[in-house]
DNA sequence: CACCCGCGTACACGAATATC
DNA sequence: GATATTCGTGTACGCGGGTG
């Protein structure tokens, strides 16, 4: 249907404009044309494309299905584009001063700063690294908004403007602190499974940026007909680890942080009663910084850095 | 109802480019 | 170099939907 010979780049960035804006006075002040011009374009999309793309309705244009199932993969393909023709440009870690604005939970604050610290220092002394920690769902806005060069996260579906790649996918053990009076009393060793009845009387504390009682544990027991009290909601994985070191409260945790953090911390690791899916992390960005050599680089320090806590076989998980 | 706003069109004009 | 074409601009105007 669509005619591509009668397509300029043009007349694809007035659509762009026009799906961004939802009027022709909007996307001649975005495009800097006057509207009559961009009602000609608008003219020229439709005979181009042989659909209407817009229909009027009050004081406004409203996409045609058609139209709106263009939006996000043209804006793709322009940001591309336009990576593309912006070329290879020269990026000399040891000489850049560069800022770089990273988004993830306290989990990145342990799992991946430290390590990323040292070998920046040691390769881009110019560069500063900022890790913020976003309400959950606000990555991606930052992404787009360009507040943050990459977010770090649970991968899900992503819009078509942004490029991700995997990490690793996070396994969960259970922490309680060392000499854990129930546990104990159980007979239960580090590295046991805990039985589900134990399990599930225990007290729990988990991990939620945006407050819930309820986490993916939850769906886990509920799959296997259980179900367990969860008397405390911490925004940070750090915030666990210190009430489960101080108090009788169990919790589910990624089992590298846990791992790591172990010795220290005053916990033990114990294995969960049932099986808990790995959680898939990756990281993403804004399509048009993936051809940019910096931001290439630093894709590949997190990923050297962080790929690694996939692949660690990790027996306080089995079971 | 009058009024405002925004879309779409018609027209004249100019600049850039293609064609002869 | 003259001419035609293309594409943009500004102005003007009709239409129709919101608003007070």
């Amino acid at each position: 249907m669509a005619n591509i010979s009668s397509l300029d780049l043009n007349l694809l960035r007035v659509l762009d404009a026009l799906l961004r804006e939802g009027s022709t006075v909007g996307a001649g002040r975005r495009l800097a044309l006057s509207q009559p011009a961009v009602s000609a374009a608008l003219g020229r999309l439709r005979h181009a494309l042989g659909d209407p793309l817009f229909v009027r309705q009050g004081q406004g244009l409203v996409p045609t299905s058609y139209a709106t199932s263009l939006e996000g993969p043209l804006r793709a393909a322009l940001e591309e584009l336009e990576s593309v023709l912006a070329g290879p440009e020269k990026f000399d870690p040891a000489e850049a001063q560069l800022d770089f604005h990273i988004s993830g939970t306290d989990f990145f604050a342990s799992m991946l700063m430290p390590e990323l610290g040292a070998r920046v220092q040691h390769a881009a002394p110019g560069l500063r690294l900022q890790l913020v920690d976003l309400v959950p769902d606000h990555h991606v806005e930052a992404l787009e908004r360009q507040d943050v060069d990459l977010a770090l996260l649970p991968e899900r579906d992503f819009p078509a403007w942004t490029a991700h790649a995997r990490l690793f996918r996070a396994e969960f053990t259970v922490i309680a602190r060392t000499g854990h009076p129930a546990l104990t009393a159980a007979g239960l060793a580090p590295g046991e499974m805990i039985p589900m009845e134990l399990f599930c009387s225990l007290g729990h504390v988990l991990c939620s940026p945006d407050g819930r009682f309820h986490g993916l544990g939850d769906d886990a027991l509920t799959r296997a007909g259980r179900s367990r009290r969860v008397m405390m909601s911490v925004p940070v994985f750090e915030g666990v680890l210190q009430v489960v070191a101080a108090t009788d409260l169990i919790a589910l945790f990624p089992s590298g942080l846990a791992e790591r953090r172990s010795p220290s911390a005053g916990i033990a690791l114990y294995a969960p009663p049932m099986a808990i899916p790995p959680v898939q992390l990756s990281m993403i960005w804004h399509r048009r910084r993936s051809r940019d050599p910096a931001h290439t680089w630093l894709r590949g320090m997190v990923q050297e850095i962080l790929t690694p806590l996939g692949q660690r076989n990790d027996l306080s998980v089995l079971g």
